[in-house]
DNA sequence: TAATGGATATTCAAATATGAATAACTTTAA
DNA sequence: TTAAAGTTATTCATATTTGAATATCCATTA
């Protein structure tokens, strides 16, 4: 009776995602022609067509469509399925993928992360440097290190620290353009702001300024660049105050308190009893805040 | 990364479903020894054993347990996809289900059937015959003759018409034993009653009587065996007014109506626009009523 | 116009998964 | 105690599925 195979609903939905045969093929570790070959068999089965083909790729039919959401249900069922069976997983070995963005992975994992590996040489670290939160659901990762605490409620969330922020320049350019006073006379420097990040936008206007990332001089959102400018004498940075030190970069003070950037480490429920997991966290939580000398 | 396949959570929930891995394999239709290596290579894809074997057969541990809610889920997404597709179709060839209780299935269906099946030679008819309401979800049927009117919402129905009943007894009956003149007299007869269906009890409460199954002196579930008493002279029957003929019964009125059974036609929503499902609901539309000749 | 790149479908040798038969075991029934 | 009937695991010849290579098509670009 349910002579339906389910792998094939997981077919279908690679090939509606990736609109293309071969893209699908190559996600789901199959060959193109094979996955070809499936997608026959499937519509053959349903006398329906799922997809219309072209030299371009595939697009759903009115009748593939309806059964997309649907699907795609099903699809976060496995998920979980997924998750709960990793979650208990109490081997040590194997993989295990943090995600962190830029400035946790350049200037604070590289001090630590080798400790760990000598700590648990089975395991193979796999870092997603990221800006985006990327999907714990879909387990893009395992462990992330996030600057904002997620509201999902399927997650585990540790509050570490307080990251303290101000505002740096380089000697050189304090000698060449002066220190700036008060906050008008700041606002006349060279600062170093973001182009689409609207982080800083709207933590700017939280504390009543109008600062958009329009009014930079300077705009990238790759945020270790405005450090290394900032050493090399290219304008003042508002970044984290550990990190001043090392770039000989000293603080600018015009009255302006910066509130400082919390740091939570999350993991998603299902998995926060797996072993490989739990001793991530446990390293991180013991030796990330340490990490800012 | 996502490199589960989705087949082994059906081989999974059949195995538990069937607590063998033999009868598992029997209902997904591969062998049984197919069935033991693929649990075998998902158990160690997990690194976890989500059965415990013994020569009885499989038990779930514990970790098979946590899974096995979460995979009827998924299992529920499956089953309406392939409701969302079947329902599509529009083919007029392959097999249809047919659900009804054993009155209408021996009784109206066979008079009417040979006529669809001369009108529809392509497609294959069973009749799933059952006192039990069956599972339109799981498509035990596609159609289902309903002596009740389902609740769910998912459902299509629609009724058909009444059918009146009444109390009947073989001329030889009376003869022999007289015919009761008031509903006093009448409880002292030979009274043809249930089992453990309690469906005639609760009727009978509702009309204000308190007649329980232990008061009749001939007991069973199996309604066509009470008209074949009735009519060999062992009994009142309370049966449809339209097979009194047939049997060669005559009605008994002591004063007492029963209220006429409604017979509803019930599909699921997602398959109402199956053409199969659909043709053979016409016809029963079409020709169920009259064949209470 | 011709070349290129990306797409699906087909071919065919080779790897893979399959199932009949069987072994090994346990419970139940005689 | 033995036989029967049920179970899962293993073996091995077979059948199926797979993927590299290829054909073919189409849009884009030089």
């Amino acid at each position: 009776m349910n002579n339906f195979n389910w792998q094939w609903w997981q077919y279908f939905l690679a090939i509606a995602d990736q609109g293309s045969l071969s893209k699908a093929a190559s996600i789901l570790g199959v060959s193109q022609p094979t996955l070809s070959r499936q997608l026959l068999a499937m519509e053959n089965q349903l006398s329906q067509t799922l997809f219309d083909r072209s030299t371009q790729g595939l697009e759903l039919t009115t009748f593939g469509q309806g059964l997309l959401e649907e699907c795609r249900l099903m699809q976060e069922s496995a998920l979980r399925l997924q998750r709960l069976a990793d979650g208990q997983s109490q081997i040590l070995s194997g993989r295990i993928r943090l995600s962190a963005n830029e400035m946790i992975a350049l200037y604070y994992l590289p001090n630590i992360l080798p400790d760990f590996q000598d700590r648990y040489p089975q395991l193979k670290v796999e870092i997603e440097v990221n800006n985006k939160a990327s999907n714990l659901d879909k387990r893009d990762a395992d462990v992330a290190i996030r600057m904002f605490k997620p509201v999902q409620l399927d997650l585990i969330v540790k509050h570490l620290f307080d990251l303290p922020l101000n505002f740096y320049a380089s000697q050189d350019y304090i000698e060449k353009h002066g220190c700036p006073q008060n906050s008008n006379e700041f606002l006349q420097h060279r600062l170093l702001g973001y182009d689409r990040d609207t982080q800083f936008e709207e933590g700017a206007r939280r504390l009543g300024w109008n600062l958009k990332n329009e009014s930079f001089m300077f705009r990238c959102d790759f945020m270790p660049l405005h450090l290394e400018l900032a050493k090399q004498g290219g304008g003042i940075v508002g970044t984290h105050k550990s990190l001043c030190d090392r770039y000989g970069l000293v603080p600018i003070d015009v009255g302006i308190e910066i509130p400082p950037l919390p740091v939570f480490l999350v993991c998603h429920r299902d998995v926060q009893h797996n072993k490989r997991i739990r001793v991530m966290m446990d390293f991180l939580i013991e030796r990330l805040e340490g990490a800012l000398d």
